[in-house]
DNA sequence: CTATTCTACAACCAAATGGTTGTAGATCAG
DNA sequence: CTGATCTACAACCATTTGGTTGTAGAATAG
C-alpha cells in the first residue's frame, strides 16, 4: 500500500524537496488549510495577496515534495494534504533526536568509566573529550 | 534560560530560516555530525568535496537557523548542535500532526452526526463534504 | 452556442542560493 | 621571528526560486 513509503529509506533529494517545500511561510499555510478541508487550486489562489501562477507553483512544489496530491473534480483541481509526506519529515527529525540521545549516553558512558577505571585522573571535570577531528580520518587531507 | 525558546512562539522567517538550513544534504550531514562529536569549521570542510569558504557558508546558514552554533577555541571555532533548534522544527510538525488528527475527528464528527440525527440522508458513503471553499470567504476576491 | 471559470504552461525578471577564488587578520608551531 | 593553519569576508558566477504577465484549452453556467 501506500503506508509502504514510510518504511522506504529517505533519500537525499527527497528530504531536500520535503524541507525545500516546508521552508515558505505560504506553503507552509497551504499545508495547514488543505490539511483542514479541501480547497481548489483558484480557492487557495484567492487567500493570498498573489496571482493564481504563483499559487499554483507553490502546490506543484508541495506536490513534488509529496506533501499534497491533486484529484480533478471536473474542472477545479482539489488539492488534499498527504500525510504520509508530513510523517517522512517527522522521521528524519526523530531521527536526529535519537542520535542526540546516543550522544548522550556516549558522554554519560564516557563519564561514568572514567571515574571506575581511572579515579585518579577525575580532577578536572572535564565533559567535552576534544576531538575536534583528530579521531576521524575521513574526507580529503591527502597533502 | 535558553529552553524559553521552546516555549515562544515560532515565527515565520524562523520556521523558514529553520527549513530552509534543513534543505540540503550536506548541511543535514553537518547537523548530524556535530550532534555526535565536535568539529571544527575546517575539520567539517576536510569532509566534503568542496571549499572551506563553501562549507563555511553551511554553517553560517545553519547557524542563524539556531541549528548549531559556534565557539571560538584557539584559532579554531568549533562547531555545536544546537538541540532546541531542532525542537523547534519538530514543534512545527507535531502541530501538522495535531491538525491532522482534528480533521480526523471533525469528520468522524460529522458522519456520527449525521448518522444520528439524520439517518434518512446517509444513503450515499459521502465523507469528503465538498467544501472547496464557498464556507470560508477570506483573502480578495474584491472584484 | 457563448461567456465565464479553472487550470496549465511558457516566457520573463529580480533576488536568493550554492558554489568558486582571492585577500587578509589571528593564532599556533618551530 | 617566520611560516603554516584557521577563520572571515569580499567579489564573482551559474542556477534556482518566487514572483509576474500572457496565452490557450477544457469544463461549466446561462
Amino acid at each position: 500500500m501506500v503506508v509502504d513509503q514510510l518504511r522506504a529509506q529517505l533519500s537525499d533529494e527527497e528530504l531536500d524537496r520535503l524541507f525545500q517545500a516546508l521552508a515558505d511561510t505560504t506553503r507552509r499555510d497551504i499545508v495547514r488549510r488543505v490539511t483542514l478541508g479541501e480547497y481548489s487550486v483558484s480557492g487557495l489562489a484567492a487567500l493570498y495577496a498573489m496571482s493564481f501562477a504563483a499559487v499554483q507553483k507553490h502546490v506543484a512544489v508541495l506536490e513534488r515534495a509529496s506533501l499534497v496530491s491533486k484529484e480533478r473534480r471536473g474542472r477545479e483541481q482539489i488539492v488534499r494534504a498527504n500525510h504520509d509526506g508530513l510523517q517522512r519529515a517527522r522521521r528524519l527529525l526523530d531521527e536526529y533526536e535519537v542520535i542526540w540521545r546516543q550522544r548522550a549516553d556516549r558522554i554519560a558512558d564516557l563519564l561514568a568509566e572514567t571515574a571506575t577505571t581511572e579515579p585518579d585522573k577525575t580532577e578536572t571535570g572535564k565533559k567535552d573529550t576534544r576531538n575536534t577531528q583528530s579521531n576521524k580520518t575521513e574526507g580529503k587531507t591527502e597533502g
